[in-house]
DNA sequence: TTGACATGCAAGTAAATTATTGCATATATT
DNA sequence: AATATATGCAATAATTTACTTGCATGTCAA
């Protein structure tokens, strides 16, 4: 999980995932004409991503396509964001209860 | 938003979120009484999850209360995760449509 | 097979992050 | 007033991150 929030914590990477979510399958080179960089760091970028699950690949020929996986966004979300839901939250329902609310 | 992201990527302040979840208003003594390394880097995780808006303090008398704001993480989910969440992923439809499923 | 294209690999640099130490300030307690 | 407690501020060191340059390898197409 921690290889997940790192990985999201860099905005190069959040639009990589999103030329991903609209392109799935995108080759490198395709990736790259996005973003101003060498190509080189947008692999390491997407070494992150795949590192994280977030993204895997496979080779075709000379290219290398790159598939979003989106489940472990759903597991930060599950297991993680959930908890801190405001109808979640336990102090909440106390302050409700001090106020006399209903 | 960024901010957010940044402010996530580190699992003590992760910890530190989790910490106010169940005491919310600890105080920075009381924080620092959980993790194993100096009052002054607390501190300075403290200060990143404030600028992230995500705690916010008061000072009683000599000491400071910490209190959590969720809400940065509902826009986390709302306006970014909510996108990759399965049934929102355009390319599943479409291999579904590849494979002929209904 | 030769040349162009797509990617892989590795070392190096600059900047950001994480954590430290030392000292200052402000509040509470006796 | 004197002491202990809680926090603030600043400089520094170690590590990690982000990105670069240079060269190697593998694949396609004429």
């Amino acid at each position: 999980m921690d290889r997940v929030f790192r990985a999201l914590a860099n905005p190069t990477r959040r639009r990589l995932l999103d030329s991903l979510r609209t392109r799935n399958g995108e080759t490198l080179g395709g990736l790259c004409a996005d973003l101003d960089m060498t190509r080189q760091a947008v692999t390491q970028h997407l070494r992150s991503l795949e590192d994280a699950n977030l993204v895997s690949t496979i080779r075709s020929g000379r290219e290398k396509l790159h598939y979003l996986n989106p489940v472990p966004l759903q597991e930060i979300y599950d297991r993680w964001i959930h908890k801190y839901e405001l109808n979640q939250l336990q102090f909440l329902t106390d302050l409700k209860k001090i106020a006399g609310g209903d």
